[in-house]
DNA sequence: GCCCCGTGCGCG
DNA sequence: AAAGCGCGCACGGGGC
């Protein structure tokens, strides 16, 4: 069963059935529309049709009001729109509808939350009839729907294109969920850790922030170590340029790598510095001020925030947090993580796209580089080289000669990245394996790379350097995205198996979601089951995903009390 | 004083 | 060991 709802102001909204015709049935306003939903999704299976996840569910969870199923008409029209070569139009119904009947497309933002959706009711709508801009919405939003099906259903691959609409929108709820539960966060260890490695927290003070102990510190080391003695800031690349100059060091950059090779007293305080001063800047005191509360860090997750189907994340860093700060993230007392990691990930993907008949049989057990080694002399970390330069496009340094071993040997793989590297150089478009498509190249690109039609017309020297930059990323693309789409298609299946494992502690939660990594708090009693749950989820990933191949896609878990202790 | 961009670095 | 791809964020510094 499918029900379109349209959310109002405050609590209400408006309900309608979709029949299996695709018609509407009559609308019915919903005082309490959280307690409806509820009470929908006690009586079966069905799927919520409504115009943003991220707008409407935060509401409903903190009502106390779970989904199962839905479908998220922003998030599939901007897969759609993606599709049609077109990405970045607004995507909210108001734009949809307004693309359906041929009308001015209004500007994004407008679909943003606290949009025009929530002035769709006034509080005193409560009970009444709906307001006609309530029920104009919902009528937008069902022909919107239907629309969505028929392009979907048009695709040169409409059952991998529905799949990826399934699980677009499975992955707006899991974001939510996971934005309202939190990561488990001991302030007290990340307090500890930071006063330790940096010194004291500096107390308030008017005038610019000062530094803790350990940093200004450093601070003045470095000052002292060049030659001038004027007061150089550790923060700043161009005062270090100049004081490395002024010694005579000459310098491109001062990041870590290039300053790693060079000989001055104040480098090796210098890499110090940079390292705890980044910890204090991203992920110090005033980060667990602001992102830590009641035991959580509460992030919010962007579902279908990056062109490749990655997520992205708003505030907090959630997707760049340091290895180092694994030792805050603690389970509460009597419950566990079960972490779990797709293994080696794309070179898997990648042997299931390209069909690769000895590649796959590498890809078929547990350590695929060490499979792939006979190829090279025996060398693991040569055919790791070699595939990684192969999905990445690079070739500098010994890469160029593995990559010929890797053409020579696996030259279905091989030629899989290949050809779409050369799409992207010619300014086509590439797409996942569920069909999530690449944006096209823009009109910068191609007015650099464009042949003018004059061969007395010099071609632009960066034409080049252009191409082959759009080569590698539609190169990466093809194995990236299709590596999101089984990670999201992975994540929707152990969601849903996680719903239907409890016990009197409670049930587990999806707390952390990170490209290939997803992390479950559950009751300890439980970590048998989810950890079941992961390898079913996995398995069945592989098998919606990919069809039938060789390939295997495992995920390792580690059963911890410390996010730290997983790896 | 505010905004934007480049730099640098964290994660996959 | 670093590089090739994808991101978000903090900071300095220039432009307004």
């Amino acid at each position: 069963m499918r029900l379109a709802v349209v959310p109002g102001a405050g609590p209400v909204g408006l309900i309608c059935r979709i029949g299996d015709d695709s018609r509407p049935g009559a609308p019915v306003l919903a005082a309490d529309l959280a307690s409806a939903i509820r009470e929908h999704e006690r009586s079966g299976a069905l799927r919520w049709v409504w115009p943003c996840t991220a707008e409407i569910y935060p509401r409903l969870l903190q009502a106390g009001a779970r989904v199962q199923r839905c479908h998220d008409a922003g998030l599939v029209e901007a897969l759609l729109l993606g599709r049609a070569g077109r990405p970045g139009e607004p995507a909210g119904l108001p734009a949809a509808a307004a693309r359906l009947r041929g009308a001015p497309v209004p500007a994004a933002g407008l679909s943003a939350p606290a949009g025009p959706q929530a002035a769709l009711f006034d509080a005193g709508d409560i009970g009444a009839v709906p307001a006609a801009t309530a029920a104009a919405a919902l009528a937008d939003l069902i022909a919107v729907y239907g629309a969505q099906q028929e392009q979907i259903a048009a695709d040169r691959h409409p059952v991998r294109f529905s799949l990826l609409a399934g699980a677009e929108s499975a992955g707006g709820l899991a974001a939510a969920e996971m934005s309202a539960a939190g990561l488990p966060w001991d302030a007290h260890v990340h307090n500890e850790m930071l006063t330790e490695l940096l010194g004291r927290r500096p107390a308030p003070a008017p005038g610019p922030p000062l530094r803790p102990a350990r940093l200004a510190e450093l601070a003045a080391r470095i000052a002292a170590a060049f030659g001038s003695g004027r007061p150089v800031n550790p923060d700043s690349p161009a005062q270090l340029v100049r004081a490395l100059a002024a010694d005579g060091v000459r310098v491109q950059s001062t990041r870590q790598s290039v300053l790693r090779g060079v000989q001055h007293p104040a480098v090796p305080l210098l890499l110090e510095y940079k390292e705890l001063a980044r910890l204090h800047a991203a992920y110090g005191w005033s980060w667990l001020d602001t992102w830590v509360s009641d035991g959580r860090f509460h992030p919010e997750y962007v579902a279908g925030g990056v062109v490749s189907g990655r997520w992205a994340s708003r505030g907090g860093g959630a997707l760049q947090i340091p290895k180092l700060l694994r030792r805050a993230v603690i389970a509460d007392p009597g419950w566990t993580f079960v972490v779990a990691d797709a293994a080696q990930l794309e070179p898997r993907v990648l042997a299931a796209l390209a069909g690769d008949g000895a590649f796959a049989q590498a890809a078929a057990g547990g350590d695929v580089y060490a499979a792939l080694a006979s190829a090279f002399s025996g060398d693991r970390a040569k055919a790791k080289v070699a595939l990684l330069s192969a999905m990445y496009g690079g070739a500098g340094g010994e890469a160029g000669q593995l990559l010929a071993v890797l053409r020579q040997r696996f030259p279905q793989a091989s030629g899989y990245v290949e050809a779409a590297a050369r799409a992207g150089e010619e300014g086509r478009v590439v797409r996942s394996v569920l069909g999530r498509t690449c944006p096209p190249p823009s009109a910068a690109w191609r007015s650099v790379t464009g042949e003018s039609g004059d061969p007395d017309v010099q071609r632009d020297p960066g034409a080049g350097r252009a191409a082959r930059a759009r080569g590698r990323f539609t190169r990466n693309f093809v194995v990236q995205a299709s590596a999101a789409d089984w990670a999201l298609v992975a994540l929707a299946g152990l969601r849903q198996r996680l719903a239907a494992i409890s016990s009197a502690a409670g049930g587990p939660q999806l707390v952390f979601f990170q490209h290939d990594e997803m992390i479950v708090h559950c009751p300890a009693g439980l970590a048998d089951a989810v950890t079941a749950a992961v390898a079913e989820a996995a398995a069945a990933a592989g098998r919606l995903v990919f069809g039938a191949t060789p390939v295997s896609f495992p995920m390792t878990t580690a059963v911890v009390r410390c996010y730290a202790d997983a790896k």
